[in-house]
RNA sequence: GCGGGUGUGGUGGAAUUGGCAGACACGCCAGAUUUAGGUUCUGGUGCCGCAAGCAUGCAGGUUCAAGUCCUGUCACCCGCACCA
């Protein structure tokens, strides 16, 4: 019998779909589990091996809690919205919607054919009018509570895609996506207000199981911090309210920097007696990319406004203003005090200024350089805060500037709204009409799903408008208020809409009349495990965790998180250790691996290629090893025993390994639970045979990982009722994963001298006479005197000897 | 600068609470089978050796015992970053 594993695959996967053995029921008496990979975007290039990295591992653990008994939910979808879509439809003249069609198409078959056990009959499609009703729904839904609002604003504009950016797709100051230069543009854009959820964004991290390096990093990204606003009275008549952190250092302020946008520039234009210079200035900041203008070890520039100072609040000395670029006028109240003696940035603009530098905080050489380390530091050269540390300083300040109404504590956060249209084509219209009575007014739920109309051309166009904006017909509306002249909003939204919330339509995917039906959000609940991409970390999953904490608060689903637990798989790097790319020849075809070896041993390859949370290469020649185990397992049928049940020598064995593999699929280690296998095989190998018991419990044990040949096995040699997949994982006896008679270590002052073959509930002093009995261990102590034995049962005895 | 992480044979990688470093696999060497190559099977394989030894980036420390804990240091990777 050869292992023909075109053959094998083909049949069970046919087999699979017509009984569907793997669609989830709403309605069970079993407990439920719902385990969810970040549902792919169909592009032109097919699948990757990276795909079914994740794909693989939480379809190991949703095959794993099938057989444990769980009513599992693990379903699979498009996200199909997207920029390469509409690109490659531009450039080769077709509809996206064919593209999408097509592409999708290549995606399902592709993974068919690795046998991962997802629902398709919960299969999702972002660009289906059905699915995307509900995504318009949504967002109809935030605007109605507010946290949906149009801004003229200064925006990343990607200069390649034509489009504008959120912030979290401006990666080191180039578009995240094509890699080209964004720039800013002044444009009124569609924005959601991510900023009302970030400390809760925050502080729920607590409920749920991250890594650590997920929550670091969204923690790093809302970037809280604690500090003070303080208003600054001025020359002007106005006042200039800044925000700082280190409120402390108040008297150490000199001067202040407003950033080149900030509005009192224009309103004291009459006072300011180098307007020019200024606007020169402001033209320039404006002209340089994200990537200039945050360049780091850049020489500070800036521009005094003169005319117009400012009086420090506690020293009540004039002090300077300028304007400088290193201000950001997003951040904080886009102005700050500068106190130079312990700030490096204020530091180098003062010594470039030729400004004052004032100690406040003793123990520095502020005239040399910045002393910015100075969080134990004893105040100085400040009045009242003279003497006391600065974190009572802060305490102080703070209270003082309160009872004067000129300053109190302020939160912050670097997390900014989320600029929410896109001047695009292929996305989810935003179904907003915009009548010159009525404003802003929300298309009536009752018309959704607003379709995409169909347009001759999907070209982006370099005025900023999308390209909806040219049909006329589709544009020129009513407005559902008043009924007067409208029209309608051509931006679309951006990709990151419709997988915000995906995972609750799996819950009901074909409901017509809402999202899902709360019985089956109740049902379902939280997704119990979500595995998915680190590159997603402050994308998808910071804007899908805000959506559903919306969601959660206006009623429509019962959990304030989205997700139980999150795990993170690393990425899958070519030959040479470098990330596959098609630049550098190195990207490894899935199909190809599964045509040749087969999925099982594609699947079990991915898996065992290392530590599943780290990246790894990719080794042509590793592949083989994998597909030998695979062949060891269909071998085992030619040399079944007559014997029954799990043959006394190999006990311990299958026990031991029945914990391990279980432990080890549940805490990601996946490479170690096949090495148990390995090890088990390498076992059965010794033993010549295997029992129809014993290769029952390996066929349900491997089943997870290889699930076609398990299969075919099972019901070739008729090893029991139905599939594997519908069988019970196997359990194992604590006292029988340990052999009874054991070898341990016997060690003389830490090293190891000889080793024992003892029962394995011995007793220290019989271990330790048997050590000594030993002729290498008595040579070494005799004549010593022995100062120390030390017995670790199971493991060793260690005699220290003088 | 801030945050997270990594460093172990020729290679990918294993090592619960500190307890026999190198599981499992690749590769390599030798042998068997084969007309030959491949496949398959068996044995060997950290380094240096006659032995004693030496080995987890480097240098110290704690301990009967350190890849694991502590201090210092170097290198690399990832995320964020003129965020006041």
């Amino acid at each position: 019998m050869k292992y023909d594993h075109k053959q094998i695959e083909k049949k069970w996967q046919d087999k699979w779909e017509e009984t569907g053995v793997f669609h989830a029921s709403n309605s069970s008496d079993k407990p439920k589990y719902y385990t969810l990979i970040e549902f792919p975007y169909p592009s032109g290039q097919g699948l990757h091996v990276g795909h079914p990295r994740s794909y693989t591992a939480l379809d190991i653990v949703a095959r794993k809690r099938r057989l444990q008994g769980y009513n599992v939910l693990y379903p699979i979808g498009w996200d199909a919205f997207g920029l390469p879509t509409e690109n490659f439809a531009i450039k080769n003249h077709v509809h996206p919607a064919e593209v999408t069609k097509k592409n999708i198409a290549r995606f399902k078959s592709q993974l068919r054919s690795l046998g991962i056990s997802f629902d398709w009959s919960r299969e999702i499609n972002t660009t289906d009018p059905e699915y995307y009703k509900w995504t318009q729904w949504i967002f109809l839904q935030l605007f109605k509570h507010g946290l949906a609002y149009k801004k003229e604003m200064s925006v990343n504009w990607c200069t390649s895609c034509k489009c504008v950016l959120a912030n979290e797709e401006v990666v080191n100051g180039v578009c995240e996506r094509c890699g080209s230069e964004v720039i800013h543009r002044v444009k009124s854009q569609w924005m959601l207000k991510i900023t009302e959820y970030a400390q809760r964004l925050i502080d729920d991290l607590e409920l749920v199981d991250y890594p650590e390096r997920v929550k670091a990093q969204q923690i790093n990204w809302i970037g809280r911090s604690t500090g003070a606003e303080v208003d600054f009275s001025t020359t002007a008549g106005d006042k200039l309210t800044i925000y700082t952190t280190r409120p402390d250092t108040l008297y150490g302020a000199t001067y202040m920097v407003v950033s080149p946008e900030h509005p009192v520039i224009e309103k004291w234009a009459d006072k300011l007696k180098n307007m020019d210079e200024i606007r020169a200035y402001q033209v320039e900041a404006a002209k340089k990319s994200d990537f200039e203008r945050t360049e780091v070890a850049k020489e500070k520039t800036g521009v005094r406004l003169d005319g117009v100072s400012a009086i420090n609040p506690v020293t009540g000395k004039e002090i300077p203003i300028f304007i400088s670029d290193y201000v950001l006028v997003s951040y904080g109240t886009g102005a700050i005090m500068a106190v130079p003696a312990h700030d490096t940035r204020d530091w180098e603009f003062a010594k470039k200024f030729d400004l004052p530098i004032i100690e406040v905080v003793k123990g520095g050489d502020v005239q040399n350089e910045p002393f910015t380390d100075c969080a134990t530091g004893v105040m100085v050269n400040s009045g009242i805060l003279d003497g006391l540390t600065v974190e009572q300083a802060k305490k102080k300040i703070i209270e003082y500037l309160t009872e004067k109404g000129i300053g109190h504590a302020k939160v912050n956060f670097k997390l900014r709204d989320w600029v929410f249209s896109r001047q695009r084509y292929w996305g989810e219209p935003i179904p907003i009409v915009h009548c010159e009575k009525c404003g802003y007014v929300p298309v009536p739920e009752s018309e959704l799903p607003l379709r995409l109309p169909d347009v001759k051309s999907y070209e982006p166009t370099d005025n900023g408008e999308s390209p909806l904006a040219h049909m006329t017909d589709w544009v020129e509306t009513t407005c559902p208020h008043c009924g007067g002249k409208a029209r309608r909003e051509t931006d679309t939204m951006p990709q990151w809409a419709g997988s915000s919330w995906y995972f609750l339509r799996y819950m009901d995917p074909h409901n017509s009349n809402a999202f899902a039906s709360k019985e089956a959000l109740k049902y379902w609940g939280e997704v119990d495990w979500y595995n998915g991409g680190m590159e997603h970390t402050t994308l998808h999953l910071l804007y899908s965790r805000f959506w559903h904490k919306f969601l959660y608060d206006i009623g429509e689903v019962p959990t304030p998180e989205p997700y139980a637990k999150r795990t993170s798989h690393g990425m899958i790097l070519g030959e040479n250790g470098e990330k596959m790319s098609k630049s550098r020849g190195n990207v490894v075809n899935p199909d190809e691996i599964v045509d040749e070896y087969g999925a099982d041993t594609m699947r079990l390859y991915e898996m065992f290629i290392g530590d599943f949370e780290k990246s790894a290469p990719w080794s042509a020649a590793g592949i083989k090893g994998c597909r030998r185990f695979v062949e060891r397992y269909w071998n085992l049928q030619n040399n079944i025993s007559e014997e029954t049940g799990i043959r006394k020598s190999l006990e311990t064995s299958f026990h031991k390994t029945i914990k391990k593999v279980g432990e080890d699929i549940e805490n990601l280690k996946y490479n170690t639970a096949i090495a148990a296998l390995m090890a088990l095989m390498n076992d059965l190998a010794d033993a010549g045979s295997i029992t129809r018991d014993e290769l029952k419990i390996y066929t349900i044990l491997l089943n997870p990982f290889a699930p076609h040949v398990t299969e075919e096995v099972w019901e070739a040699q008729k090893l029991g009722e139905g599939m594997v997949c519908q069988q019970q994982w196997p359990s194992y006896e604590k006292s029988k994963c340990m052999e009874d008679t054991i070898e341990i270590a016997v060690q003389v002052n830490g090293k190891v001298r000889a080793r024992l073959s003892v029962a394995a509930d011995v007793t220290k002093d019989d271990a330790l006479a048997a050590a000594k009995a030993e002729d290498k261990v008595s040579a070494e102590i005799s004549g010593k005197k022995i100062l120390k034995e030390i017995y670790v049962p199971g493991k060793l005895v260690n005699i220290v000897a003088k």
